[in-house]
DNA sequence: AGCACGCCGACT
DNA sequence: GTCGGCGTGCTC
């Protein structure tokens, strides 16, 4: 199969299911090729072959799912292929346990996106597999439990949902209008760039299209993509309200075993037609599926980070291809990536220009903090901005992308400071018990890489000083800091440690909203997506980390979160008579020109002068990139190793035709001048005691790199280093 | 990744 | 005399 996302528009060609290598019909099933979660491929060893017993051959095929002998133990695996030979030692090959007759059926279609992705991201197709399917699925049945379980989780959703009268959608203004025709045009596979500012209104549109979808017909499915379904129910109850004639299932990490099964069965098995999920849903195998929609599809969540490390977004856009349906992606603030396919035309660019109702864009203004004295953190402007807010029974919010209550503690006499010993950061200073009384409120020291925490030293460790004092600020010393400045007034916080307990998060949120809040304080989590309808005035305490990083990726990041922490202020308030928000922006840069499109509310002018940067200097979406990662005891190990590996891949590319790769991707290969970096430590070079280097690969288009790749991988298996490493293809954090 | 086997230190 | 350290090596 090729390999290429280089154009989403025109994907990999991909095999048809009737096409499948060693395919036979049924009476010449002898062996099966299963797929297990073991990470081997980069060994050769991605299938492995099990004989087929003769009762069995009728009902073994590929999407089957099977118990195999693995080790000493059993396994569940996937049936990839079955044949009728196979080129396995026959002492080896041992017989195939059992099929798994509770599971349900699995599409030909989903097997492809499975081989897309393995190919793709260079791993095996059961490390894709079996991680996404639910536990339940996953685990050999050893009594009948497993059974009992399958079968209540089947029952669970197994008649159709009760009708009410679904839920009056409000109407579409024209931008809205014009873009759900332009989705209804759509015939066949076609990739839609929603570019909608915030509080266009993109939820409406989506689900005005996929009504008009699964009206078309009696089964056909919509899929829902999210960022962060555990901060959202809403949306959720929102969806279930809007197709009560439909069973909607829900698929997200934070679902228990059973909960899970139940909705991924309904899904699966096409009872569900409507699916709403996180990341992990875009790998459901969907029987029917119509059409997709990813909101906010710049969001970094898309991005799996561990495991098989796939992008989310670009699955669903291969799924899509690959079912030949339209695909709707939507922003205010796209990836670059989706905005230059948009811009050169590959993807169909719809805009919400402006915001729904009466509300407008907030006015945004810039406190340059040099030469100031600030109270609490906050400039006497900001101050007085929330002063004004709360007067007019408004409410304001407090933006800060750091947790904890300072980000390091330190030594006022010697300079010792709160280093973590595992990672090349500073453990953090947590205020644990939240302070109801006036007791004094007790604190720890934890580091955000490794967890790794620690009681905080009653004196310095170095030099015995008893004077350790908080540097900087997180979200809980804001939060007492405005407590103090804003005496009576109802402050939330939410950041990950508040969320920490299961629907804490959507208790401030629903407080919030219910108006028993004055000031919400909090990190990255309250910029996404919810309609704080009298929140009228923004503080962004400080955020200019984000300008001089050495992640190039970090200004779109910034830029993103400020315009969406922005677009809370001032939305459309249920009478319409909303006032215009205000966004205070504290920095040491005001002149920055991010800053400068940010005010303007410019998004395009912002995403086509960094793509102009990007073009400049080669990085994505200009050229491709793929990082080799390496973590061994000393930085010296993980460095000799990478330096080992980049000279076995500068053999690659140094032979006419290399061992491994086909004479034509050796021709391209030159052409599209694969090249590899220097091998350098990583950004946080030292994490959980352990030193991490990494090698970055870069190329000019997809197809000679992974011919690359596959080469490179299968050479650095054979080195069978005792030194940890993982290829990861399109890294995000560099 | 698991999970074996395989040779060298401190405990009942 | 054992329990156990994690160094290699394999899994159709």
């Amino acid at each position: 199969m090729t390999i290429g996302l280089s154009d989403r528009s025109q994907p990999a060609a991909i095999d048809s299911p009737n096409d499948v290598p060693g395919a036979c019909d049924a009476a010449s099933v002898r062996f099966a090729r299963v797929a297990l979660d073991v990470p081997l491929a980069h060994l050769g060893a991605s299938l492995f072959d099990y004989s087929v017993a003769p009762e069995l051959a009728a009902v073994v095929t590929a999407g089957s799912w099977v118990v195999v002998p693995w080790g000493r133990g059993r396994r569940v695996a996937l049936v990839v292929e079955t044949a009728a030979h196979s080129e396995i030692d026959a002492a080896r090959v041992k017989p195939l346990v059992a099929v798994l007759g509770d599971a349900p059926a699995l599409p030909a279609p989903w097997l492809d996106l499975l081989r897309f992705c393995a190919d793709y991201y260079h791993r095996g197709i059961g490390e894709v597999a079996l991680p996404a399917i639910p536990k339940l699925l996953r685990t050999p049945p050893a009594a009948r439990a497993r059974g009992s379980a399958f079968t209540r989780a089947r029952e669970r959703f197994a008649s159709p949902p009760p009708a009410g009268a679904p839920s009056q959608p409000p109407p579409l203004n024209a931008d809205q209008r014009t873009a759900l025709d332009a989705l209804l045009a759509a015939d066949g596979f076609a990739v839609h760039l929603l570019h909608g500012i915030t509080g266009s209104g993109k939820t409406e549109v989506y689900l005005h299209w996929l009504d008009r979808v699964l009206a078309r017909g009696p089964c056909g499915q919509v899929l829902l993509l999210v960022p962060e379904i555990a901060l959202t129910p809403q949306l959720a109850a929102q969806v279930a309200a809007r197709f009560p004639a439909h069973r909607v299932a829900v698929l997200h990490s934070d679902l228990a075993d059973g909960e899970r099964a139940a909705h991924w069965l309904a899904a699966v098995e096409g009872r569900a037609r409507v699916v709403i999920g996180t990341r992990l849903a875009v790998l459901a195998p969907l029987p029917a599926l119509a059409a997709i929609v990813v909101d906010e599809e710049h969001d970094a969540s898309y991005k799996q980070q561990e495991g098989v490390r796939y992008s989310a977004r670009d699955l669903a856009i291969v799924a899509a291809a690959q079912r030949a349906v339209p695909i709707t992606l939507g922003s205010a603030t796209p990836s670059l990536e989706s905005w230059y396919a948009a811009r050169r035309g590959r993807y169909r660019l719809l805009a919400l220009p402006e915001r729904v109702g009466a509300a407008q864009l907030p006015l945004l203004e810039r406190v340059d903090l040099r030469g100031r004295t600030l109270r609490h953190q906050l400039a006497a402007e900001a101050v007085d901005a929330i002063e004004a807010a709360l007067g007019r029974g408004e409410q304001a919010l407090v933006f800060i992308n750091r947790r904890g209550f300072a980000p390091v503690l330190a030594c006022e006499s010697c300079g010792w400071v709160s280093r973590c010993s595992e990672c090349s950061a500073y453990r953090v200073l947590h205020r644990l018990a939240e302070a109801r009384s006036l007791r004094p409120a007790r604190y720890r020291l934890l580091c955000h890489h490794c967890g790794a925490g620690q009681p905080v030293p009653r004196a310095c460790p170095d030099c015995g000083n008893v004077g350790l004092s908080p540097l900087g600020r997180g979200t809980q010393r804001l939060e007492e800091g405005l407590a103090e400045l804003f005496p009576g007034r109802r402050i939330a916080r939410l950041d990950r440690d508040v969320a920490r307990a299961r629907g804490a998060a959507q208790k401030v949120i629903d407080a919030a909203h219910a108006g028993e809040v004055d000031i919400l304080v909090g990190t990255q989590m309250l910029a996404k997506g919810h309609d704080f309808r009298r929140l009228t005035v923004v503080v962004v305490v400080d955020s200019d980390g984000g300008l001089f990083s050495s992640d190039f990726r970090a200004p779109e990041r910034m830029f993103a979160t400020l315009m969406q922490v922005a677009g809370r202020a001032g939305r459309d308030g249920a009478g319409g008579a909303t006032p215009r928000g205000r966004v205070i922006v504290q920095t040491r840069f005001p002149e920055h020109p991010l800053f400068e499109h940010l005010a303007r509310h410019d998004y395009a002018g912002f995403a086509d002068s960094q793509l102009a940067e990007r073009r400049a200097v080669g990085l994505p979406p200009y050229r491709f990139q793929a990082l080799l990662r390496a973590e061994a005891a000393t930085q010296d190990e993980a460095l000799a190793f990478l330096a080992q590996a980049r000279q076995l891949g500068e053999a690659l590319l140094a032979q006419t035709t290399p061992r491994g790769l086909a004479r034509a991707s050796a021709g391209a290969l030159r052409d599209a001048s694969v090249a590899m970096l220097d091998p350098v430590p990583m950004a946080m070079s030292r994490l959980a005691g352990r030193e991490r280097a990494q090698l970055l690969v870069e190329a000019s288009a997809r197809p000679p790199l992974h011919a690359f790749l596959r080469g490179w991988l299968a050479a650095l298996g054979a080195l069978r280093s005792p030194v940890r490493w993982q290829l990861e293809v399109d890294p995000q954090e560099i």
